[in-house]
DNA sequence: CGTTAGGGTTAGGGTTCT
DNA sequence: TAGAACCCTAACCCTAAC
């Protein structure tokens, strides 16, 4: 079979990998020591896909369209927050608000702490000009 | 929106602007007031990385076999880039579609088609890290 | 120090398979 | 049918070189 399916194991390193390293860090969760080779057969592609997989939720409740003719993708609200689950290695649990998806940032663990990369977005970025002023 | 679809007015602009200043001018097209408005949410990256999505034909390579199942994929879809924004009162200083005049300069209408890429920019899986190596 | 060119990565829509 | 796994690629990031 093409499809192969996850692994407990591959979903935890995954779970652990984002712990550590923040949602979309694909490539960073692959190139870490302690993932590695379980994730082996994974590409970041992969986990990207996967952790969207887990993360299946709302994004329709209910009688959305359900047409039965078309595969049109529905204009559905598209949240883009909140962690259902993924606290299985987090000791100290994180407000969700609307903060974006950022990861669990205090893991207690001292193999899965590590500086988070990503959100440092506002370091001035000499080459990029647009302030984009007159978007919505 | 954390990705920011082109929109066909900013497309047309970014196309008027290489007509006017010429391919590789990211940032003058960018100070030009003809298109400063237009393409205010973009950078000179961004036009850069534009330009090179918009010239992205050739590189087949005719392998799209992978294996088994044989994908349909509909390519060269004209597809009608009628995003919610953007519409109506801004295409004031270009032209909406193709623009096809060249206010300055002598430049030929063949760069409204093509820019010869250098390196055809590989649609091989980048992405893809290790083919599951069964390392160690 | 600002910009550009080009390789690399991610996000999201689509498609296929189960 | 729905959902999981996988594909495609525009959009975005990183950074060496200019």
């Amino acid at each position: 079979a093409r499809k192969q399916k996850w692994t407990s194991e591959e979903e935890a390193a995954l779970r652990a990998g984002i712990a550590r390293y923040g949602v979309g860090s694909w490539r960073l969760i692959l190139k870490d020591d302690d993932f590695r080779s379980i994730l082996s057969c994974r590409s970041n592609v992969d986990l990207k896909d996967k952790w969207r997989n887990i993360n299946v939720f709302f994004t329709e409740s209910g009688s959305m369209d359900k047409g039965r003719t078309a595969m049109k993708k529905n204009r559905a609200t598209p949240r883009r927050n909140d962690h259902p689950m993924a606290k299985s290695t987090v000791a100290s649990d994180v407000d969700d608000e609307i903060v974006d998806e950022q990861p669990i940032a205090s893991v207690s663990s001292e193999l899965w702490n590590v500086s988070i990369p990503k959100k440092s977005r506002s370091r001035a970025k000499q080459y990029h000009i647009g302030i984009c002023q007159e978007l919505e």
